[in-house]
DNA sequence: TTCCATTACATAGATTTCTAAGTATTATGT
DNA sequence: ACATAATACTTAGAAATCTATGTAATGGAA
C-alpha cells in the first residue's frame, strides 16, 4: 500500500488529535480532579468551592476592593457579586462602601473566616500535596513552569 | 529578635501558601484560559463549549452508549444528558435506542457534525500549538507526565 | 415465576460561571 | 459649570456542572 499523498486528496486524510496529546484536555481532567476533592474536603466548614478563591486571596490581603478581588481572584465581575453575596449571608465576609468614592465596595473578612484560615490553609496544603506525590522537586519546578507559560501564552491571544 | 517557636504557640504560626506554588490555583488559571479562547473560536461553528468534549470524543468512537459517553468525557450522566439534548436539537447528534436492552441509548453523529471534525479538530491543534509555544518537546513531555501523575493522584482519593 | 437488586437514563434543584446591558459615582475637557 | 467619558458595581439571562433522587428495563436468586 503506498502512503504516498497528493494535495489533491488532502481533504481524505484523516486528522488525528489523540486527547492524550492535548494539554487543554489534560488540564481539564486535572482541574476538575483538584476541584472535587476540595469541594468535598471544605464542605463540612460550611465553605463552597466558589468562595474559596475569594477566601484564599482575601486571607493574604484583606480589605480588597471588588474590582481588584476580580483581578486577583481571576474571575469576571458579575460572579464575584454572587460569590460576594453568598460569602455575605453565610457571615464571612462584610462589604464596606467606601467614602473616598461611594462606587467602591471593600470587602473585609469576618473573625468566623479569618478563625478558618489555618485549618483551611492545611487542608488546601494537604490537597496539593497529595496530588504531587511521587513528582520531584525538579519535575514541580518545570511543570509550574510550563503551565504558568501557557497560561501567560493564551492569555495574550484575543480573538 | 528570636524566631524560636515553641509547640505550645503553634497557633500563633502565620500558615503560608502562596498561590503561585499551589498547583491547584494554576491548573484552575491554564484551565480557564483554555476554555475562554476554546469557546471564542468554536461559536461561529454552534458549537458551544459544554458540547466540545462529546464532539472530541464521537469523532474517534461513534456510536457510544450515554454511559461510555460519560466516562469517556469524563462528566457526570445528568451533564451528558443535558449536553446530548442541546445537541440533539442543534443537528450534532442522534439518540437511537438500543433494540437489545430498551435502557440503553446510542449516541451517533450527523452528518453535519461528521463535516465539522477536520475543521475544529485542526482548530483545536490551533489552540494547542499556541499554548505550547516556547515550550521544548522534553519539557512537553514531563508536563504530561507530572500533570497526569496528579490527576490519578488525585483520582484516587475517596474522601 | 416472582421479587429484589442492578443498570441506564432522566428529572429536580443548586452552584458557578459567563456575556451583555444598566445604574450610580467620579473625572475630564471645553 | 456642564456635558461626556470613564469607573465600580449590579442586574438579567444563559450555559455547564454537580448531588440527590426518580423511573423504566433487565437479570438473578429463591
Amino acid at each position: 500500500m503506498a502512503s504516498r499523498r497528493s494535495s489533491r486528496n488532502r481533504k481524505a486524510e484523516a486528522v488525528e488529535f489523540p486527547l492524550a496529546e492535548s494539554s487543554g484536555f489534560l488540564v481539564r481532567d486535572a482541574n476538575r480532579a483538584f476541584q472535587r476533592l476540595l469541594e468535598k474536603r471544605i464542605a463540612p466548614y460550611g465553605v463552597a468551592r466558589g468562595q474559596w478563591y475569594f477566601l484564599r486571596v482575601l486571607w493574604n490581603e484583606d480589605g480588597l476592593s471588588q474590582r481588584e478581588l476580580s483581578a486577583r481572584v481571576g474571575t469576571m465581575e458579575p460572579t464575584t457579586v454572587i460569590a460576594l453575596r453568598t460569602m455575605e449571608k453565610s457571615g464571612l465576609i462584610r462589604r464596606v462602601r467606601s467614602t473616598d468614592d461611594r462606587r467602591r465596595s471593600h470587602v473585609w473578612l469576618t473573625p468566623k473566616a479569618q478563625r478558618l484560615r489555618t485549618e483551611l490553609l492545611t487542608l488546601a496544603r494537604g490537597i496539593t500535596d497529595a496530588a504531587e506525590a511521587g513528582v520531584t522537586p525538579d519535575e514541580l519546578a518545570m511543570f509550574r513552569t510550563v503551565i504558568a507559560r501557557m497560561t501567560a501564552n493564551l492569555d495574550r491571544i484575543k480573538t
